[in-house]
DNA sequence: ATAAATAGTGAATCATTATTCATTCTTTGT
DNA sequence: ACAAAGAATGAATAATGATTCACTATTTAT
């Protein structure tokens, strides 16, 4: 036996790794999954094209794993709001501030884990992302129910029902003909459309009964 | 001259046109966008692929009109139940349930409409069809507010938001994967999750302020 | 230094479909 | 019947971009 895998080595293909995985985000970020080729990913991380595909089954496996690092990014600051000390309903308010904010600060990102249109499997993975998302909220809407702070009512759907009408609300100001408009949005942090927003989630989670 | 278009070969080719765009329509129906391919509704139309191209422009464009077409059919029935003589919050729960149901039953078409990938001609006729949903219900609201059965609201974010709950809420049920689920509800017109729905969409509007 | 083993390369290949266009078939008016 | 005009055909082409793989380069242990 002659070569064996060695230490230094494999520092060396994980920094590889991670510097497809980074392009990858780059290219994602800037202008969506579409325009994210293989040979563009490998010119920017200063490899070749075959190299991507040591690191990564295919494309979709890569683009899957850039959509669930993207995703946890976004779904960790809506649970650190969540985890706030304070009352479910205050907590829920900012966590979909949170949501709404940060989605228009980096519009063409949002907009590829929104709605941009992707391969199976990676759509695979938006569902799990935006059930990640409905999970958060279920959970936040059944604390508040305990509390009393909420009336009773179907947490999942509940969830699932606030998540679409974020998504939805923020689907026009984010899809790519209007980027200009939502740049505004970065210097303007007292931006009425997410209160708009808010205010309609906020009546249908805590709204009185007909 | 020897050939002139004449009122029978005017009639051929609009029936040819009629054929194709029904064809399409049952494909889209049936598999989605995706599983529409060219050859594959030429031979259901019975001419040849290049047939196809003496009627539309391209494939982008073939789709757009069948989005437009289906599209069209949902709009109407939302816009006829907005039509009734009753109060507005009656009207728009029951455009609402309608929306929801419709969707359930024919949910290959419902999934193509609101969450399959397409080309972006054909996603910005899903824009404009979000967009016709909202006009719609964004009018009602301002009936509901003028004749006092709603509270004061930005009516067209209101709107926004009830097009984006349900489409979140149905994408679940309606996603491939799905299938059978959805059928059930084929049978069952008492549908709980439809109810729950519009449980939250109402409230949306109708709920008190905190 | 040498050889075994693995890493890296990128031009060539493959796969998929939409689209074209040279050709054939139909219709129409004389 | 004939020829002009247009309609229909579908095999061939084009375009795109992911993926492969024969080859070169590098690393390691002896």
């Amino acid at each position: 036996m002659a070569y064996r895998e060695t230490e230094k080595m494999r520092n060396r293909k994980a920094e590889a790794r991670k510097r497809i995985i980074e392009c990858t985000y780059g290219c994602v970020a800037d202008g969506g999954f579409r325009s994210a080729q293989i040979t563009r990913i490998a010119a920017c991380a200063g490899v070749a094209t075959g190299t991507i595909y040591r690191h990564f089954e295919s494309k979709e496996d890569l683009f899957a794993e850039i959509f669930r690092i993207a995703t946890q990014r976004e779904v960790d600051k809506v649970a650190e709001a969540l985890s706030a000390e304070d009352n479910a309903v205050s907590r829920l308010e900012v966590a979909l501030r949170q949501f709404a904010e940060r989605a228009l600060r980096g519009p063409v990102m949002a907009w590829s884990l929104i709605a941009e249109p992707v391969d199976p499997k990676v759509e695979e993975e938006r569902l799990k992302f935006r059930r990640a998302y409905a999970q958060l909220f279920e959970q936040a809407i059944r604390d508040g129910i305990k509390e009393g702070c909420l009336p009773d009512q179907d947490a999942r759907q509940s969830s699932t029902c606030l998540v679409g009408a974020i998504a939805e609300s923020l689907v026009g100001p984010l899809s790519p003909a209007q980027a200009d408009t939502a740049e505004q949005a970065e210097t303007n942090d007292h931006n009425p459309l997410v209160n708009s927003i808010i205010c309609f989630c906020m009546q249908g989670l805590t709204g009185t009964r007909r």
